[in-house]
DNA sequence: TAGTAAATTAATGTATACAATTCAATAGTA
DNA sequence: TACTATTGAATTGTATACATTAATTTACTA
Protein backbone atom coordinates (compact mmCIF):
# COMPACT_ATOMS: atom_id res chain seq x y z
CA UNK A 1 0.00 0.00 0.00
CA UNK A 2 2.91 2.31 1.00
CA UNK A 3 3.73 3.62 -2.48
CA UNK A 4 7.25 5.70 -2.75
CA UNK A 5 7.41 7.15 -6.20
CA UNK A 6 10.80 7.39 -6.04
CA UNK A 7 11.47 4.11 -5.94
CA UNK A 8 15.04 4.16 -7.07
CA UNK A 9 16.27 0.98 -7.25
CA UNK A 10 15.66 -1.14 -10.05
CA UNK A 11 14.83 1.51 -12.79
CA UNK A 12 16.75 2.63 -16.33
CA UNK A 13 18.91 5.78 -15.75
CA UNK A 14 16.37 7.60 -17.91
CA UNK A 15 13.82 7.07 -15.13
CA UNK A 16 15.98 8.42 -12.60
CA UNK A 17 16.90 11.97 -14.95
CA UNK A 18 13.21 12.09 -15.68
CA UNK A 19 12.04 12.08 -12.08
CA UNK A 20 15.06 14.39 -11.45
CA UNK A 21 14.22 16.94 -13.78
CA UNK A 22 10.85 16.74 -12.81
CA UNK A 23 11.29 17.74 -9.00
CA UNK A 24 13.53 20.32 -10.69
CA UNK A 25 10.57 21.83 -12.87
CA UNK A 26 8.31 21.06 -9.72
CA UNK A 27 10.45 23.27 -7.36
CA UNK A 28 11.17 25.98 -9.44
CA UNK A 29 14.95 25.14 -9.26
CA UNK A 30 14.14 25.03 -13.08
CA UNK A 31 11.58 27.83 -13.53
CA UNK A 32 8.51 28.20 -16.10
CA UNK A 33 10.08 28.99 -19.41
CA UNK A 34 14.01 28.00 -19.03
CA UNK A 35 15.85 26.14 -21.87
CA UNK A 36 16.55 22.40 -21.14
CA UNK A 37 19.65 21.77 -22.30
CA UNK A 38 20.78 18.39 -23.17
CA UNK A 39 24.87 18.68 -23.19
CA UNK A 40 24.60 20.64 -19.61
CA UNK A 41 22.53 18.10 -17.90
CA UNK A 42 24.42 15.54 -19.21
CA UNK A 43 27.80 17.18 -17.61
CA UNK A 44 25.18 17.96 -14.34
CA UNK A 45 23.81 14.53 -13.74
CA UNK A 46 27.06 12.64 -15.35
CA UNK A 47 25.51 10.42 -17.50
CA UNK A 48 25.15 10.83 -21.36
CA UNK A 49 22.66 12.66 -23.65
CA UNK A 50 20.83 9.31 -24.11
CA UNK A 51 18.75 9.20 -20.38
CA UNK A 52 18.98 12.77 -20.80
CA UNK A 53 16.89 12.39 -24.04
CA UNK A 54 14.44 9.45 -23.29
CA UNK A 55 13.29 11.84 -19.62
CA UNK A 56 12.77 14.94 -22.17
CA UNK A 57 10.17 12.65 -24.29
CA UNK A 58 8.81 11.73 -20.99
CA UNK A 59 8.62 15.62 -19.75
CA UNK A 60 6.90 15.97 -22.81
CA UNK A 61 4.44 13.49 -23.25
CA UNK A 62 3.34 14.81 -19.25
CA UNK A 63 3.13 17.99 -20.12
CA UNK A 64 6.08 19.45 -18.49
CA UNK A 65 8.42 20.52 -21.33
CA UNK A 66 7.64 22.11 -24.69
CA UNK A 67 9.50 20.63 -27.30
CA UNK A 68 10.63 22.59 -31.04
CA UNK A 69 12.05 20.68 -33.60
CA UNK A 70 15.96 21.26 -33.78
CA UNK A 71 15.73 23.73 -31.27
CA UNK A 72 15.25 22.41 -28.10
CA UNK A 73 13.09 21.62 -25.37
CA UNK A 74 11.88 24.31 -22.40
CA UNK A 75 10.24 24.07 -19.13
CA UNK A 76 6.27 24.69 -20.06
CA UNK A 77 5.39 28.29 -18.90
CA UNK A 78 2.53 28.24 -16.02
CA UNK A 79 -0.92 30.46 -16.18
CA UNK A 80 -3.63 31.16 -14.26
CA UNK A 81 -5.91 30.30 -17.15
CA UNK A 82 -3.97 26.72 -17.75
CA UNK A 83 -4.53 25.72 -14.17
CA UNK A 84 -8.47 26.68 -14.39
CA UNK A 85 -8.69 24.27 -17.61
CA UNK A 86 -6.96 21.80 -15.63
CA UNK A 87 -9.61 21.97 -12.99
CA UNK A 88 -12.31 21.66 -15.40
CA UNK A 89 -10.82 18.43 -16.33
CA UNK A 90 -10.51 17.29 -12.50
CA UNK A 91 -13.55 17.97 -12.27
CA UNK A 92 -14.74 15.60 -14.82
CA UNK A 93 -12.07 12.59 -14.54
CA UNK A 94 -12.03 12.71 -10.82
CA UNK A 95 -15.75 12.51 -10.52
CA UNK A 96 -15.58 9.79 -12.68
CA UNK A 97 -12.98 8.08 -10.49
CA UNK A 98 -14.89 8.83 -7.12
CA UNK A 99 -17.97 6.75 -9.05
CA UNK A 100 -15.59 3.71 -9.93
CA UNK A 101 -14.21 3.66 -6.85
CA UNK A 102 -17.32 3.63 -4.90
CA UNK A 103 -18.34 0.86 -6.84
CA UNK A 104 -15.92 -1.55 -6.82
CA UNK A 105 -13.46 -0.37 -3.85
CA UNK A 106 -12.56 -3.57 -1.50
CA UNK A 107 -12.97 -3.30 2.14
CA UNK A 108 -9.33 -2.97 2.96
CA UNK A 109 -9.79 -0.05 0.75
CA UNK A 110 -12.51 1.74 2.63
CA UNK A 111 -10.48 2.18 5.72
CA UNK A 112 -7.39 2.90 4.19
CA UNK A 113 -9.64 6.20 2.77
CA UNK A 114 -11.02 6.57 6.47
CA UNK A 115 -7.43 6.74 7.56
CA UNK A 116 -5.98 9.22 5.75
CA UNK A 117 -8.77 11.18 6.54
CA UNK A 118 -8.13 10.65 9.75
CA UNK A 119 -4.56 11.90 9.49
CA UNK A 120 -5.78 15.09 7.68
CA UNK A 121 -7.58 16.50 10.32
CA UNK A 122 -4.11 16.36 12.64
CA UNK A 123 -1.90 18.86 12.97
CA UNK A 124 1.20 18.62 10.39
CA UNK A 125 3.58 17.64 12.77
CA UNK A 126 1.93 14.64 14.07
CA UNK A 127 1.31 13.29 10.42
CA UNK A 128 2.53 10.34 9.71
CA UNK A 129 5.72 9.90 7.34
CA UNK A 130 3.22 7.72 4.50
CA UNK A 131 0.96 10.53 3.77
CA UNK A 132 4.00 13.33 3.23
CA UNK A 133 1.80 15.29 0.74
CA UNK A 134 -0.12 16.14 3.71
CA UNK A 135 -4.08 15.40 3.02
CA UNK A 136 -5.72 17.09 -0.21
CA UNK A 137 -3.90 15.47 -2.79
CA UNK A 138 -3.08 12.39 -1.05
CA UNK A 139 -7.05 11.35 -0.98
CA UNK A 140 -7.53 12.12 -4.55
CA UNK A 141 -4.57 10.51 -5.60
CA UNK A 142 -6.01 7.20 -3.84
CA UNK A 143 -9.08 7.69 -5.12
CA UNK A 144 -8.32 7.59 -8.56
CA UNK A 145 -5.62 4.88 -7.78
CA UNK A 146 -8.98 3.09 -6.43
CA UNK A 147 -11.04 3.42 -9.31
CA UNK A 148 -10.27 0.18 -11.42
CA UNK A 149 -10.44 1.72 -14.41
CA UNK A 150 -6.74 1.48 -15.86
CA UNK A 151 -7.10 3.75 -19.07
CA UNK A 152 -8.39 6.78 -16.48
CA UNK A 153 -5.48 5.97 -13.96
CA UNK A 154 -3.19 5.54 -16.51
CA UNK A 155 -4.24 8.79 -17.99
CA UNK A 156 -4.47 10.59 -14.22
CA UNK A 157 -0.58 9.70 -13.94
CA UNK A 158 0.55 10.10 -16.86
CA UNK A 159 -0.81 13.60 -17.91
CA UNK A 160 -2.10 15.38 -15.01
CA UNK A 161 -0.72 14.13 -11.90
CA UNK A 162 2.75 15.76 -11.90
CA UNK A 163 1.52 18.66 -13.72
CA UNK A 164 -1.15 19.33 -10.95
CA UNK A 165 2.21 18.92 -8.63
CA UNK A 166 3.90 21.73 -10.78
CA UNK A 167 0.93 24.05 -10.06
CA UNK A 168 0.28 23.04 -6.53
CA UNK A 169 3.98 23.90 -5.30
CA UNK A 170 4.68 26.85 -7.72
CA UNK A 171 1.11 29.02 -7.07
CA UNK A 172 1.89 28.40 -3.45
CA UNK A 173 -1.73 26.21 -3.19
CA UNK A 174 -0.99 23.27 -0.20
CA UNK A 175 -2.61 24.43 2.43
CA UNK A 176 -5.55 26.67 0.87
CA UNK A 177 -9.54 26.17 2.09
CA UNK A 178 -8.16 23.54 4.78
CA UNK A 179 -11.04 23.30 6.76
CA UNK A 180 -13.77 23.06 3.82
CA UNK A 181 -11.75 20.91 2.31
CA UNK A 182 -11.42 18.14 5.09
CA UNK A 183 -15.66 18.40 5.59
CA UNK A 184 -15.61 17.38 1.63
CA UNK A 185 -13.79 15.13 1.49
CA UNK A 186 -14.94 13.63 4.16
CA UNK A 187 -18.56 13.79 2.58
CA UNK A 188 -17.02 11.99 -0.50
CA UNK A 189 -15.03 9.01 1.43
CA UNK A 190 -18.24 8.48 3.20
CA UNK A 191 -20.23 8.22 -0.23
CA UNK A 192 -17.99 5.80 -1.16
CA UNK A 193 -17.55 3.92 1.68
CA UNK A 194 -21.58 3.42 1.50
CA UNK A 195 -20.98 2.73 -1.95
CA UNK A 196 -23.07 4.93 -3.41
CA UNK A 197 -21.56 6.47 -6.94
CA UNK A 198 -23.85 8.31 -8.34
CA UNK A 199 -23.13 10.41 -4.85
CA UNK A 200 -19.75 10.39 -4.87
CA UNK A 201 -18.99 11.27 -8.15
CA UNK A 202 -21.56 14.67 -7.46
CA UNK A 203 -19.68 15.26 -4.33
CA UNK A 204 -16.10 15.33 -6.15
CA UNK A 205 -17.41 17.33 -8.71
CA UNK A 206 -18.91 19.90 -6.38
CA UNK A 207 -15.65 19.88 -4.10
CA UNK A 208 -13.01 20.56 -7.30
CA UNK A 209 -15.43 22.96 -8.51
CA UNK A 210 -15.39 24.62 -4.99
CA UNK A 211 -12.15 24.81 -5.65
CA UNK A 212 -11.67 25.96 -9.29
CA UNK A 213 -14.41 29.07 -7.73
CA UNK A 214 -12.15 29.53 -4.88
CA UNK A 215 -8.68 30.21 -7.08
CA UNK A 216 -10.54 31.96 -9.57
CA UNK A 217 -11.53 34.38 -6.60
CA UNK A 218 -8.29 34.42 -5.59
CA UNK A 219 -7.18 35.44 -8.87
CA UNK A 220 -9.26 38.14 -9.30
CA UNK A 221 -8.27 39.95 -5.71
CA UNK A 222 -5.04 39.52 -7.61
CA UNK A 223 -3.43 37.23 -5.51
CA UNK A 224 -1.34 34.78 -6.48
CA UNK A 225 -2.05 35.56 -10.09
CA UNK A 226 1.59 34.86 -10.98
CA UNK A 227 3.69 31.52 -9.75
CA UNK A 228 5.40 32.57 -6.91
CA UNK A 229 9.12 33.02 -7.02
CA UNK A 230 10.68 30.02 -4.95
CA UNK A 231 14.67 30.96 -5.98
CA UNK B 1 -8.66 23.79 -41.92
CA UNK B 2 -8.02 20.95 -43.49
CA UNK B 3 -5.73 19.50 -41.63
CA UNK B 4 -3.65 16.09 -42.76
CA UNK B 5 -2.41 14.53 -39.82
CA UNK B 6 0.64 12.72 -41.32
CA UNK B 7 2.36 15.93 -43.34
CA UNK B 8 5.61 14.10 -43.22
CA UNK B 9 7.57 17.08 -45.01
CA UNK B 10 9.27 18.82 -42.25
CA UNK B 11 9.72 16.15 -39.32
CA UNK B 12 11.83 14.25 -38.19
CA UNK B 13 12.44 10.99 -38.73
CA UNK B 14 11.35 9.91 -34.59
CA UNK B 15 8.23 11.04 -36.00
CA UNK B 16 7.69 9.17 -38.79
CA UNK B 17 8.83 6.68 -37.51
CA UNK B 18 5.78 6.97 -34.69
CA UNK B 19 3.14 7.36 -37.48
CA UNK B 20 4.79 4.40 -39.43
CA UNK B 21 4.70 1.81 -35.98
CA UNK B 22 0.70 3.58 -35.49
CA UNK B 23 -0.57 2.90 -38.77
CA UNK B 24 0.56 -0.84 -38.43
CA UNK B 25 -0.57 -1.34 -35.68
CA UNK B 26 -4.51 0.66 -36.37
CA UNK B 27 -4.43 -1.96 -39.07
CA UNK B 28 -3.45 -4.93 -37.70
CA UNK B 29 -0.45 -5.34 -39.69
CA UNK B 30 1.16 -5.24 -36.03
CA UNK B 31 -1.18 -7.28 -34.20
CA UNK B 32 -2.26 -6.69 -30.30
CA UNK B 33 0.34 -8.20 -28.13
CA UNK B 34 3.08 -8.55 -30.96
CA UNK B 35 6.51 -7.83 -29.47
CA UNK B 36 8.11 -4.56 -31.35
CA UNK B 37 11.78 -5.68 -31.90
CA UNK B 38 14.28 -2.62 -32.55
CA UNK B 39 16.62 -3.81 -34.75
CA UNK B 40 13.85 -5.50 -36.81
CA UNK B 41 12.12 -2.60 -37.18
CA UNK B 42 15.56 -0.71 -37.89
CA UNK B 43 16.39 -2.66 -40.60
CA UNK B 44 12.68 -2.57 -41.86
CA UNK B 45 12.49 1.42 -41.82
CA UNK B 46 16.26 1.76 -43.00
CA UNK B 47 16.95 3.82 -40.28
CA UNK B 48 19.31 3.78 -36.74
CA UNK B 49 17.66 2.31 -33.58
CA UNK B 50 17.31 5.82 -32.24
CA UNK B 51 14.73 6.89 -33.73
CA UNK B 52 12.75 3.60 -33.15
CA UNK B 53 13.47 4.31 -30.13
CA UNK B 54 11.94 7.73 -29.76
CA UNK B 55 8.88 6.23 -31.93
CA UNK B 56 8.18 3.44 -29.12
CA UNK B 57 8.37 6.20 -26.30
CA UNK B 58 5.94 8.09 -27.37
CA UNK B 59 3.65 5.21 -28.31
CA UNK B 60 4.16 4.14 -24.89
CA UNK B 61 2.82 7.87 -23.96
CA UNK B 62 0.29 7.08 -26.10
CA UNK B 63 -0.96 3.83 -24.76
CA UNK B 64 -0.43 2.02 -27.88
CA UNK B 65 2.43 -0.05 -26.81
CA UNK B 66 3.91 -1.54 -23.31
CA UNK B 67 7.17 -1.60 -22.71
CA UNK B 68 9.09 -3.81 -19.70
CA UNK B 69 12.63 -2.74 -18.13
CA UNK B 70 15.37 -4.63 -20.67
CA UNK B 71 12.46 -6.74 -21.83
CA UNK B 72 10.84 -4.73 -24.81
CA UNK B 73 7.73 -3.54 -26.43
CA UNK B 74 4.61 -4.92 -27.41
CA UNK B 75 1.30 -3.84 -28.85
CA UNK B 76 -1.17 -3.50 -26.36
CA UNK B 77 -4.11 -6.32 -26.18
CA UNK B 78 -7.67 -4.77 -26.52
CA UNK B 79 -10.16 -5.91 -24.59
CA UNK B 80 -14.01 -5.00 -24.29
CA UNK B 81 -13.17 -3.67 -20.83
CA UNK B 82 -11.36 -1.34 -22.06
CA UNK B 83 -13.37 -0.18 -24.82
CA UNK B 84 -15.84 0.25 -22.21
CA UNK B 85 -13.55 2.12 -19.92
CA UNK B 86 -12.90 4.66 -22.69
CA UNK B 87 -16.50 5.76 -23.68
CA UNK B 88 -16.96 6.40 -19.81
CA UNK B 89 -13.60 8.57 -20.19
CA UNK B 90 -14.91 10.45 -23.52
CA UNK B 91 -18.38 10.76 -22.01
CA UNK B 92 -17.34 13.51 -19.51
CA UNK B 93 -13.83 14.80 -21.44
CA UNK B 94 -15.84 14.64 -24.86
CA UNK B 95 -18.92 16.79 -22.51
CA UNK B 96 -17.05 19.12 -21.15
CA UNK B 97 -15.37 19.85 -24.61
CA UNK B 98 -18.54 20.38 -26.57
CA UNK B 99 -19.39 22.63 -23.46
CA UNK B 100 -16.59 25.07 -23.89
CA UNK B 101 -16.71 25.09 -27.53
CA UNK B 102 -20.53 26.09 -27.32
CA UNK B 103 -19.47 28.98 -25.42
CA UNK B 104 -16.22 29.84 -27.29
CA UNK B 105 -16.92 28.75 -31.17
CA UNK B 106 -16.01 31.28 -33.63
CA UNK B 107 -18.38 31.91 -36.43
CA UNK B 108 -16.53 30.15 -39.24
CA UNK B 109 -16.12 27.31 -37.31
CA UNK B 110 -19.57 26.37 -36.85
CA UNK B 111 -20.54 26.52 -40.60
CA UNK B 112 -17.56 24.02 -40.71
CA UNK B 113 -19.46 22.02 -38.44
CA UNK B 114 -22.44 22.28 -39.78
CA UNK B 115 -20.58 21.06 -43.02
CA UNK B 116 -19.06 18.01 -41.70
CA UNK B 117 -22.83 17.55 -40.40
CA UNK B 118 -24.04 17.86 -43.97
CA UNK B 119 -21.50 15.67 -45.45
CA UNK B 120 -22.50 12.97 -42.82
CA UNK B 121 -25.91 12.63 -44.70
CA UNK B 122 -24.35 11.77 -47.81
CA UNK B 123 -23.92 8.25 -49.09
CA UNK B 124 -19.89 6.31 -49.19
CA UNK B 125 -19.32 7.69 -52.65
CA UNK B 126 -20.58 11.83 -52.44
CA UNK B 127 -18.26 12.16 -49.29
CA UNK B 128 -15.02 14.97 -50.22
CA UNK B 129 -11.81 13.70 -49.53
CA UNK B 130 -11.40 16.45 -46.69
CA UNK B 131 -13.80 14.46 -44.55
CA UNK B 132 -12.00 11.11 -44.84
CA UNK B 133 -12.93 9.11 -41.65
CA UNK B 134 -16.38 9.31 -42.78
CA UNK B 135 -18.19 11.70 -39.96
CA UNK B 136 -18.22 10.14 -36.30
CA UNK B 137 -14.95 10.33 -35.56
CA UNK B 138 -14.31 13.58 -37.18
CA UNK B 139 -17.03 15.58 -35.86
CA UNK B 140 -15.89 14.74 -32.15
CA UNK B 141 -12.21 15.15 -33.01
CA UNK B 142 -13.21 19.00 -34.36
CA UNK B 143 -15.64 19.76 -31.41
CA UNK B 144 -12.49 18.56 -29.24
CA UNK B 145 -9.89 20.78 -31.28
CA UNK B 146 -12.29 23.77 -31.27
CA UNK B 147 -13.23 24.00 -27.38
CA UNK B 148 -9.88 26.50 -26.34
CA UNK B 149 -8.78 24.44 -23.55
CA UNK B 150 -5.44 23.17 -24.73
CA UNK B 151 -4.62 21.36 -22.01
CA UNK B 152 -8.46 19.48 -22.77
CA UNK B 153 -7.05 19.07 -26.61
CA UNK B 154 -3.69 17.90 -25.36
CA UNK B 155 -5.04 14.94 -23.09
CA UNK B 156 -7.18 13.83 -26.33
CA UNK B 157 -4.70 14.17 -28.74
CA UNK B 158 -2.03 12.71 -26.89
CA UNK B 159 -4.02 9.95 -24.90
CA UNK B 160 -7.06 9.19 -26.08
CA UNK B 161 -7.29 9.81 -30.22
CA UNK B 162 -4.95 6.81 -31.42
CA UNK B 163 -6.21 4.46 -28.85
CA UNK B 164 -10.07 5.13 -30.56
CA UNK B 165 -9.08 5.01 -33.39
CA UNK B 166 -7.31 1.69 -32.95
CA UNK B 167 -10.24 0.51 -31.57
CA UNK B 168 -12.97 1.62 -34.04
CA UNK B 169 -10.85 -0.01 -36.56
CA UNK B 170 -9.96 -3.09 -34.94
CA UNK B 171 -12.95 -4.03 -33.62
CA UNK B 172 -14.62 -2.79 -36.97
CA UNK B 173 -17.27 -0.33 -35.17
CA UNK B 174 -17.04 1.82 -38.04
CA UNK B 175 -20.42 2.56 -39.67
CA UNK B 176 -22.26 1.29 -36.95
CA UNK B 177 -25.17 3.18 -35.91
CA UNK B 178 -25.11 5.59 -38.72
CA UNK B 179 -29.21 6.67 -38.45
CA UNK B 180 -29.59 7.63 -34.87
CA UNK B 181 -25.35 8.64 -34.33
CA UNK B 182 -26.52 11.51 -37.37
CA UNK B 183 -29.72 13.04 -35.40
CA UNK B 184 -27.76 12.70 -32.54
CA UNK B 185 -24.68 14.61 -34.13
CA UNK B 186 -27.32 17.14 -35.45
CA UNK B 187 -28.65 18.13 -31.92
CA UNK B 188 -25.08 18.90 -30.42
CA UNK B 189 -24.31 21.28 -33.13
CA UNK B 190 -27.66 22.55 -32.90
CA UNK B 191 -26.74 23.13 -29.70
CA UNK B 192 -23.18 24.62 -30.40
CA UNK B 193 -24.41 27.06 -32.87
CA UNK B 194 -27.02 28.08 -30.39
CA UNK B 195 -23.72 28.43 -28.10
CA UNK B 196 -25.69 26.79 -25.62
CA UNK B 197 -22.75 25.30 -23.73
CA UNK B 198 -24.94 23.53 -20.84
CA UNK B 199 -27.03 21.90 -23.46
CA UNK B 200 -23.79 20.79 -25.81
CA UNK B 201 -22.60 19.01 -22.85
CA UNK B 202 -25.63 17.26 -22.07
CA UNK B 203 -26.20 15.97 -25.56
CA UNK B 204 -22.68 15.00 -26.57
CA UNK B 205 -22.71 12.39 -22.97
CA UNK B 206 -25.65 10.99 -23.82
CA UNK B 207 -24.32 10.43 -27.31
CA UNK B 208 -21.30 8.87 -26.18
CA UNK B 209 -23.46 6.98 -23.66
CA UNK B 210 -25.48 5.60 -25.96
CA UNK B 211 -22.60 4.23 -28.36
CA UNK B 212 -21.51 2.81 -25.20
CA UNK B 213 -24.83 0.77 -23.95
CA UNK B 214 -24.84 -0.30 -28.01
CA UNK B 215 -21.51 -1.67 -27.77
CA UNK B 216 -22.35 -3.30 -24.18
CA UNK B 217 -25.54 -4.84 -25.68
CA UNK B 218 -23.86 -6.44 -28.92
CA UNK B 219 -20.57 -7.66 -26.53
CA UNK B 220 -23.61 -8.93 -24.47
CA UNK B 221 -24.97 -11.02 -27.50
CA UNK B 222 -21.50 -12.07 -28.52
CA UNK B 223 -20.79 -10.27 -31.79
CA UNK B 224 -17.47 -8.68 -31.98
CA UNK B 225 -16.50 -9.62 -28.36
CA UNK B 226 -12.94 -9.77 -29.90
CA UNK B 227 -10.79 -7.89 -32.16
CA UNK B 228 -11.68 -9.49 -35.92
CA UNK B 229 -8.67 -10.36 -37.49
CA UNK B 230 -7.19 -8.58 -39.78
CA UNK B 231 -4.41 -10.44 -41.46
C1' DT C 1 26.23 54.14 -38.44
C1' DA C 2 22.86 50.83 -39.68
C1' DG C 3 21.79 46.83 -41.99
C1' DT C 4 22.65 42.65 -44.32
C1' DA C 5 25.33 38.56 -45.32
C1' DA C 6 28.81 35.24 -44.40
C1' DA C 7 31.09 32.46 -41.10
C1' DT C 8 31.61 30.46 -36.73
C1' DT C 9 29.78 28.25 -32.72
C1' DA C 10 26.81 25.35 -30.31
C1' DA C 11 22.83 22.76 -30.00
C1' DT C 12 19.76 19.04 -31.63
C1' DG C 13 18.95 14.85 -34.70
C1' DT C 14 20.81 10.55 -36.08
C1' DA C 15 24.08 6.69 -36.45
C1' DT C 16 27.23 3.55 -34.60
C1' DA C 17 29.57 1.10 -30.83
C1' DC C 18 29.78 -0.94 -26.36
C1' DA C 19 27.73 -2.85 -21.86
C1' DA C 20 24.39 -5.19 -19.32
C1' DT C 21 20.49 -8.04 -19.13
C1' DT C 22 17.24 -11.46 -20.66
C1' DC C 23 15.98 -15.70 -22.87
C1' DA C 24 16.94 -20.06 -24.86
C1' DA C 25 19.52 -23.94 -25.60
C1' DT C 26 22.67 -27.18 -24.16
C1' DA C 27 25.15 -29.82 -20.94
C1' DG C 28 25.58 -31.97 -16.63
C1' DT C 29 23.87 -34.34 -12.48
C1' DA C 30 20.64 -36.72 -9.34
C1' DT D 1 14.10 -38.94 -17.39
C1' DA D 2 13.64 -34.72 -15.09
C1' DC D 3 15.66 -30.87 -13.19
C1' DT D 4 19.20 -27.49 -12.50
C1' DA D 5 23.15 -24.85 -13.95
C1' DT D 6 25.90 -22.84 -17.35
C1' DT D 7 26.89 -20.96 -21.53
C1' DG D 8 25.74 -18.48 -25.70
C1' DA D 9 23.04 -15.54 -28.70
C1' DA D 10 20.20 -11.72 -29.12
C1' DT D 11 18.01 -7.67 -27.29
C1' DT D 12 17.75 -3.61 -24.67
C1' DG D 13 20.19 0.26 -22.15
C1' DT D 14 23.82 3.53 -22.48
C1' DA D 15 27.80 6.00 -24.41
C1' DT D 16 30.17 8.12 -28.02
C1' DA D 17 30.67 10.02 -32.65
C1' DC D 18 28.96 12.30 -36.65
C1' DA D 19 25.48 15.27 -39.45
C1' DT D 20 22.44 18.86 -39.73
C1' DT D 21 20.12 22.72 -38.23
C1' DA D 22 19.65 27.10 -35.58
C1' DA D 23 21.67 31.06 -33.39
C1' DT D 24 25.27 34.32 -32.72
C1' DT D 25 28.94 36.98 -33.98
C1' DT D 26 31.71 39.24 -37.16
C1' DA D 27 32.71 41.44 -41.32
C1' DC D 28 31.41 43.97 -45.17
C1' DT D 29 28.65 47.33 -47.76
C1' DA D 30 25.41 51.09 -48.50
Amino acid sequence: MINKLTDLSKKSLSDKVFHAIREMIETGIMPPGSKISEPNLAKKLDVSRVPIRDAILKLQSCGLVERQMNVGAKVITLSAAKLIDIYHIRERLEGLAAKFTAEKISDKDINYLLLLLENQKKPLKEKQEYYQEGGDLDIHYLIVKSCNNEQLIQLFNDSLYYLIRVYRFQFGMRGRRVNSAYQEHKAIVNAIANRDGEMAEMLMRQHIRASRKDIEEQLIKGVSSEPRKII
